[in-house]
Order: C-alpha cells, then structure tokens, then sequence
DNA sequence: AGCACGCCGACT
DNA sequence: GTCGGCGTGCTC
C-alpha cells in the first residue's frame, strides 16, 4: 500500500460558493483500507464546515488536493451505501450546475429533500435505500376509462406507446379542450404496464387539483406528488417513494425533474410553454428543457403538451427534433370558439367595459350560459390620481404606483408588497383623490351594478389566498352558483367549465408595445388559453377581445390564422431580429441601494467581458424596467450569442473574472441563461 | 448563505 | 462599565 497516495473526497455543499469542498476521508474508513475504502459517487457525507456541520454529497475522488493539506478535515461519515441518486439524475444535476453557472451545492441541494439533509435527522428517518431495477410486489392497476378516444386521439397514443424505450420527443400540439390529459393517461398506461416510472411535470399543482384526482381515479396506487406546499416529512416521503421505484408515477411541478427515477420510462411535460417552468431566482434552471435532456439521457420519451406551444418548442418541432403529435379539434360535438375584436375606439364603456361587451354579456346570461370577464390586474384601481395636481400615490420603495384595494381599504404595492392607508386626500393639494383604470375588484363591482341579478365569483390572488379558497370559488362557479366569472391568469390554467359560453377579454394591449421580445408570444398564449374556456361542452362559444389597436398585426393574424398563425408570424420575426430560438441569450442581473456603484460594477462586467474573446454581443448596462425596487437598484447586461456552444464558452471564461469583480456593499448579482424576460 | 470577529451608542 | 448594531471575512 503506497502511503503517498491520499484519497480526497471533492463533496457539494449547499452554499452559495461556486465550487466543491475537498475532505479526507473518515478517519475510520482510510485507516483500514486508504486507497480501497473510495465510496461511490452520489453518497450523502456528513462534514464539519466553519464551526457547524453538513451533509453534502460527494461528486468526486481526486489523488490530491489544490487545498493546502493544513486546512484539509476529515469528513465524520460515508451515509449511504451507494448513490442516492440514479445515474443519468446524477449526471443531469452537474450538467445543469454546469450550465445554468450555478453552485453545485446549491443545486444538488434543489435536488434533495431538507429533511436528508439535516444533521440532526433521526438516523433511522434519514436512511436512503438504493434504487431499485425491479418492480414493486404490488403491481399498480390502471383502470378502464369511460372515455372513448376519437381517432385523433388513439392515434397520438399510439405514436406515443410505439416510441417507449428509446428517446424520442413528441411536441402534442392539442386545442384547449382536445383531451391531452386522457392521452396522457393512455400513454402512462402503456409505460406503466412495461414495469416503468412515468414523471409528470405541471406548472403550478395548487392550480391544478382536477389533474391529480384523475391519475387518482385511473391508478390504483403507486402515486406520488411533489410540490412546494409539502411539508418537509411528506417531500422526503414522496421523493423516497419516487426514489426507491415505490412510486411508479410521479407528479409534480418543476423541481420534481431533478427528482430520483430509478426505472424512469416516459416524462409528460403538460402546458409546456408555461413561465414557471424557469426557475426566477437563484438556480435558474428550466424544467422543461432540463426534461428534454433527461428524456434523451434516459432513453425515454418525452411529451411536451400545450395548446400553445412555446415559440422554441415550435422551431424545434419545425426542425424535426420533435415529433409533432396534433389534437386540432375537440371531441364530441364542442366547437372551437368564435373570436372577435371590440374596437375601444368607436365603443362607448362603462369603466371598462365596451357596450357590446355588455350586451353580448347579457345576451349570454339570458341564454342561461355562464360568462368569463378576464382581466391580468387585480386590485380595485391600479393608480390614485387627485384629478387637481395630478400627484399619484405611488411606493417609497419601488418606482412603481400604489394599487388601490377597495374591500381592503389598502394601497398595495404590487412589486414589494408594502401597504398603506388610503389618503383621504391628495398629500399635495389637499383636493379629492380618483381611482384610475380598472382591476378585477372594480370589475367586479361593475358588472353587480349592470347585472344585479347575475351572481359573480371573482378569481385572483386576492381571492385564492389560504387553503381551500380557490377551491370554494371553482365549486361555485362548477355548481352554477356563479354565472360571472371574474377573474386573471390564474383562469387560464386548465380549469374546466362546461357552461361558459363567452369569454370577455377586457385589455389585451398590455403586451403589444412592451420592451420585452417575449411579451407577444406570451399575450397570444394568455388570449388563446383564456379563450379556450368558452364552450368546451355542448354551448358554442363566443370570445370578444377588447382592444385599442384592432388593426394590430399580431392581434389580427391571431384573430385569422390562430396561434399557429400567429407563431408563423412571431418566428419570422425573431429570424429577423435573431432573437431566440435563432440565437441564444444570457443575462447577468444586478441590484445595489447605490445606482451609480450598481453600474460601475456592471460596466466593469461589460469591460471584462469585451476582453474574453469570444463573439458574443454585450448589450447595456441597461436599467430594468422598474429601475428601483424594494429600495434596491436594478440593472443588467444582456449577452447574446449566436449559438449554444459560444454562449457557454464565454460564460465558462467571464463568470469566473466577473466573481472577483468588487462591487458595491450590498451588491447582488446572478447569472441567468436562457432568460425568460429580458426587460 | 451562515456565522464569526470587531469596534462604537443606550441601558442595569 | 456591559449588550448589541451590522460592516468585513472565511468556510476544504
């Protein structure tokens, strides 16, 4: 036995530091055997760090250390047998701290439930088993659906079904009401019954509990969900479940894709072009794409739904990466709905809303149809103006307005959260305050006083808060209680409502003449989903756009063509403009209290950039569109690439020099690739 | 991020 | 005379 090699244990801490910590090992453990004793990759290590102790995970062995072997410690103990994560997870989890320029502490943390790793765990409670390859003792049942598959339908299913065991990507392109969720069921099915796990990733689980309940209602078991409303005892028992094969179909939302599967055979991504797929702080990884790169790693398929495809699934579709799976119809006898634009111009409206909304409106009601009224701002007023001076009430923290909350009797910042009172009048000039604009609280308002007989439900962030809330306003509306719906995005995700036979979109300009390149995409998503909801059962459904700007390209080829019109168009564009997905985008993100600092650092960031030698476009300082926040400065650069591959070399080369750049006390700074709002 | 150490104001 | 404010500095 050669003494002079020494075996280092590289572990992954979670802390903010962009590296690995190197220990030795056990003391126990090298004694006996020094150059056998090499646990397996992927094992928790227990370690004392500063004065308190970890469990990290260990992702390397190296003959030697960089760290002086003064200050090199022992690690105290070896958890687990073998990896707590299967291979291709493992894998996945370094590519993507890799990637994204995250720490890898940090993102193995995101991986692995708190409650593995806390070292004061009862050791029994804290026992990770390794994966297992076989199958349960109790094999999960599917049961037989009532539906009946039109043939569309059967025939995805069974593109789907024929790609198990290989990878293959299948963008399902299905119209809102086509039954993607009962392909999805079929598809499980299949993968199920060939002894795999099936991962599920939704955007946003609280919104979605009618999803869940149906893969309860189909499986006999062997179920697990994953979502941040877990505590942490019911996360490290539904991850173990995943882990250990227990589980053989896993739901969950976007962290659920870094989550152990052990005999993975098939990933369902559902409403795939959703935002909260990106993570927006910290780890900013994309669970959708970081799907796709497990699908192909694991050698499964993948199926990205959505009736609105994001513009990059679109391109990749178009590229033949994907397979395109379509639904264009809705079964039975349901019709796509009708859409029309309402001129606000040439309309008279009643605080906000357009006579001919009002009357179709009306018409609807006494047709005994229900009626969604959309609106993306809640709140009563989204600016206190005195009509005398023209002061408005706006944030001491933020350079944004106060929104007014009526039934509150609150003004709210929106974007840090601050409340205050209501002034009784203008702090300038002493004469009266006006509410100006609309948000869904004085929507509401509206419509009780032109349609006093008509019962409301109102829909929002506002309403949903605490448990069981959102559920008691969707039973209203399920039971009829409600014929006006009220409400913002939060009506978009999925919701079934059989009797809404029109859809009233009160402002769909907010979108068409923002900075952001993505803002179109996203308002022909929100329009096309919202739409979506009128007439899904037997009712034809009618949808009036209200808008300024009718003769709006965007709003006009969505009108004529539909979304995939519409993203024809938008793609045109971004090949133009060589936006993404035609050329590859990151953004370093800064916030200081001092603004003049903020950009001395972030010029300095450019300087160095410009010295790395790479071709790559270093756009700004830029100041963000709300340029304080929270007290906070904001700005950015904005790094643009012409492929992948550039893009990561210089980030791979910059981000290093970036991190020994001095900035300002209390400067913050984060890398995010492949940003969602470039603002 | 934690958690230390380290120098200057209002209390028993 | 102490308790404690948060400004730098380190963690293998």
């Amino acid at each position: 036995v050669d003494k002079g090699i020494a075996l280092i244990l590289r572990v992954a801490l979670d802390t903010p530091l962009r590296r690995a910590f190197d220990y030795l090992p056990p003391a126990g453990d090298s004694a006996a055997e020094p150059t056998l004793a090499a646990p397996p990759l992927g094992v928790r290590v227990r370690v004392p760090f500063g004065r308190r102790q970890m469990i990290g995970v260990l992702i390397g062995i190296a003959g030697e250390s960089e760290v002086p072997a003064a200050k090199l410690k022992a690690a105290h103990e070896i958890l687990d047998a073998a990896s707590v994560f299967d291979p291709v997870t493992f894998e996945l989890l370094l590519w993507a701290a890799d990637y994204y320029h995250h720490p890898v502490g940090e993102v193995i943390a995101a991986a692995l439930p708190v409650a593995l790793r806390m070292v004061r765990a009862r050791a029994a409670a804290n026992r990770v088993s390794a994966g297992q390859a076989a199958p349960t003792a109790a094999p999960i049942e599917c049961r037989p659906s009532e539906v009946i598959l039109t043939s569309e339908q059967a025939q995805v299913v069974e593109a789907i079904g024929a790609s198990l065991g290989g990878y293959r990507a299948h963008l399902l392109h299905g119209v809102t009401g086509s039954g993607k969720t009962e392909v999805y069921l079929r598809a499980i099915a299949a993968a199920v019954a060939r002894g795999d796990q099936a991962l599920v990733l939704v955007p946003e689980i609280a919104l979605t509990p009618q999803l869940v309940e149906r893969f309860r209602r189909r499986f006999s078991g062997g179920i697990a969900v994953l979502h941040s409303a877990l505590s942490g005892t019911e996360r490290r028992d539904a991850w173990r479940a995943a882990q250990s094969g227990l589980a053989v179909i896993v739901i969950g939302t976007r962290s659920a894709v870094l989550c152990s599967l052990p005999r993975l055979g098939l990933i369902v991504v559902d409403e795939e072009h959703d935002a909260s797929y990106k993570q927006q702080e910290g780890f900013r990884y994309s669970a959708r794409d970081l799907a796709v790169l497990r699908a192909q790693r694991a050698r499964v398929p993948i199926v990205l739904g959505s009736a609105t495809p994001s513009l990059e699934t679109l391109e990749n579709a178009a590229q033949a990466r994907y397979a395109t799976l379509k639904l264009p119809q809705r079964p039975g006898t349901a019709r796509a709905p009708r859409l029309h634009l309402v001129d606000l111009r040439k309309h008279a409206s009643d605080q906000g809303l357009s006579q001919p909304a009002i009357q179709a409106i009306g018409r609807h009601l006494a047709d005994g149809g229900q009626v969604i009224v959309f609106l993306n701002r809640r709140g009563y007023a989204p600016a206190l103006f005195c009509n005398q001076c023209g002061w408005a009430a706006s944030c001491a923290h933020c350079d944004a307005r106060m929104t007014l909350h009526r039934r509150a009797g609150q003004l709210r910042c929106h974007h840090c959260g601050a409340a205050a009172p209501v002034p009784a009048t203008c702090s300038n000039c002493r004469h009266d305050l006006n509410p100006l604009g609309q948000g869904t609280e004085r929507v509401e308002e509206t419509l009780a006083r032109l349609f006093p007989s008509a019962p409301r439900a109102r829909l929002d962030r506002d309403t949903a808060a605490g448990r069981g809330a959102l559920e008691a306003v969707l039973q209203r509306v399920h039971r009829g209680e409600a014929r006006i719906l009220i409400g913002t995005q939060m009506l978009t995700k999925g919701h079934d409502f059989p009797d809404v036979s029109l859809v009233v979109i009160l402002d769909a300009d907010q979108g068409l003449f923002a900075s952001d390149f993505r803002a179109t995409e996203r308002l022909a998503q929100t329009i096309t989903q919202v739409a979506g909801r009128a007439g899904r059962a037997s009712r034809p459904g009618e949808v009036l756009i209200q808008t300024e700007f009718p003769e709006h390209p965007l709003l006009v080829r969505l009108i004529r063509d539909g979304y995939e019109g519409f993203a024809a168009s938008a793609l045109a564009e971004r090949r133009h403009a060589e936006w993404p997905p035609y050329s590859r985008l990151a953004m370093l993100r800064a916030e200081a209290r001092d603004s003049l600092a903020l950009d001395g650092f972030l010029a300095g960031a450019a300087d160095r950039g410009r010295g790395v030698g790479e071709s790559v476009k270093i756009l700004g300082p830029a100041t963000a569109l709300m340029a304080r926040r929270a007290d906070h400065f904001r700005a950015h650069l904005l790094i643009e690439a012409a492929s992948r591959a550039v893009l990561q070399r210089f980030l791979a080369r910059w981000i290093p020099v970036v991190e020994t750049l001095a900035g300002p006390p209390g400067l913050r700074w984060s890398i995010d690739v492949d940003p969602l709002e470039v603002d």
